[in-house]
DNA sequence: AATTCATCATGAAAATCCTCTTGGAAGTGC
DNA sequence: GCACTTCCAAGAGGATTTTCATGATGAATT
């Protein structure tokens, strides 16, 4: 689960990082808004945490910014002020929630999560590539000569990134860090490749191929 | 049914969430705009009942700003203010029913029930999916195998929900959050698990899938 | 073209972890 | 107090994940 956290205070950032690792978010930390607007540029996260008092800025300001340019995922507030006139006007930004300091880091957790299971009842996401449909909702697939199948919990996480990244190869080392979030050396495994069989074994041979020495890609068409 | 109940007034609050439970619902009670805010901002009401005058500011804002998120649950106002331009004022923001102090409980409860069948647009009070028939009024099932069974609170509780969003794979912590309310902390339990085995052995073992490591969901086909 | 070597594919066993089941304790309402 | 519901805990069972061994494939070099 990818986050961006942006907070401009190093070390509130370097402790939240390190425990929402812990927790099995993929953290990318950003320091200004700067920064963040270009990270947000290449990456594609599925929740932020935005402080809202920066160097270059106000936090809501990319927040609206984000709104504007449709991007959807969950957005959390952090902020110092506790007034009531903040909270609207965060919310009314496109925030989804708002977290005041000083915090419990058991809260912002408690928080993002509960975030994620709304976002999750919201509308059942289909995404529909060369013919294969990933049902986020259902944790399932099918295809034209497939009706019907449900993936595991590892296969579901894979097909779904190689699925939002389509034509891009992407080395073993990175698609298991998108496998295992936390997890730190399991570099001697060949677990991408015991499960990207698994996946071909479903899907066809074709959709998913190998570059050899580089990685695999997912082919759009 | 998760229902928000926002009353400062803690007696007053105290009785209605009483009886409200006692008919069914799920109550969290906010005393607050601002801590109706935060309970909203991270859990999913199906239907709230919003007092005017509170102590940081008026219900009427909260109900405005709720719509402008595109939260579309039900919403009751309760006001002491009986005027024409209090109820036009209130139905214009975005609330879907008035209900002015002092009123009779039967009042409200059937005030929310109108509200619910009307949003469900479905007069009948029977929910078939799959071939299982769900009674809301009865609080019982049936299907072809099974022609009447009645089912204890909290079965029932978790098979509406299934049946109400099929198809989905829902988290153990999500089921446990439609069963009960927000006070306990029930998370390291398996409450989940006994209910759902209750229920297969009424339905059978095909209607609720598991899926190991994400939750559970109930088949629509 | 043949050889070599690194990389990849695959089936099956092993280990791990989640889920199911069960019986009984604790709580509730009549 | 009795019947019923809800909650809890522990062991059995089973699905998923991981590892391992072996064979296949492809690129590079001779």
């Amino acid at each position: 689960m990818r986050l961006l956290l942006l907070e401009d205070d190093d070390l509130l950032a370097e402790s939240l990082a390190e425990s929402l690792k812990d927790n099995g978010y993929l953290v990318d930390v950003a320091d200004s808004i700067k920064a963040a607007t270009s990270l947000a540029a290449t990456e594609c996260y599925e929740l932020a945490v935005v402080d809202i008092g920066l160097p270059d800025g106000s936090g809501l300001d990319l927040v609206a910014h984000w709104r504007k340019q449709k991007r959807d995922m969950p957005i959390l507030i952090l902020t110092a002020r506790d007034t009531w006139e903040d909270k609207v006007s965060g919310l009314e930004t496109g925030a989804d929630d708002y977290l005041t300091k000083p915090f419990h880091e058991a809260e912002l957790l408690a928080r993002l999560k509960a975030l994620l299971r709304r976002r999750s009842g919201s509308v059942s996401q289909i995404l529909t590539v060369n013919g294969v449909s990933l049902d986020e909702a259902g944790q399932s697939v099918c295809t034209e000569s497939l009706p019907w199948c449900s993936l595991t919990a590892t296969e579901f996480r894979l097909l779904r990134y190689l699925m939002h990244h389509p034509d891009r190869v992407h080395s073993k080392d990175h698609l298991l860090d998108q496998l295992y979030a936390l997890e730190q050396d399991a570099a001697e495994s060949n677990l991408v490749e015991v499960y990207i069989a698994r996946l071909r074994r479903y899907l066809g041979k074709a959709l998913i191929q190998t570059r050899r020495g580089q990685g695999y890609l997912f082919v759009s068409h």
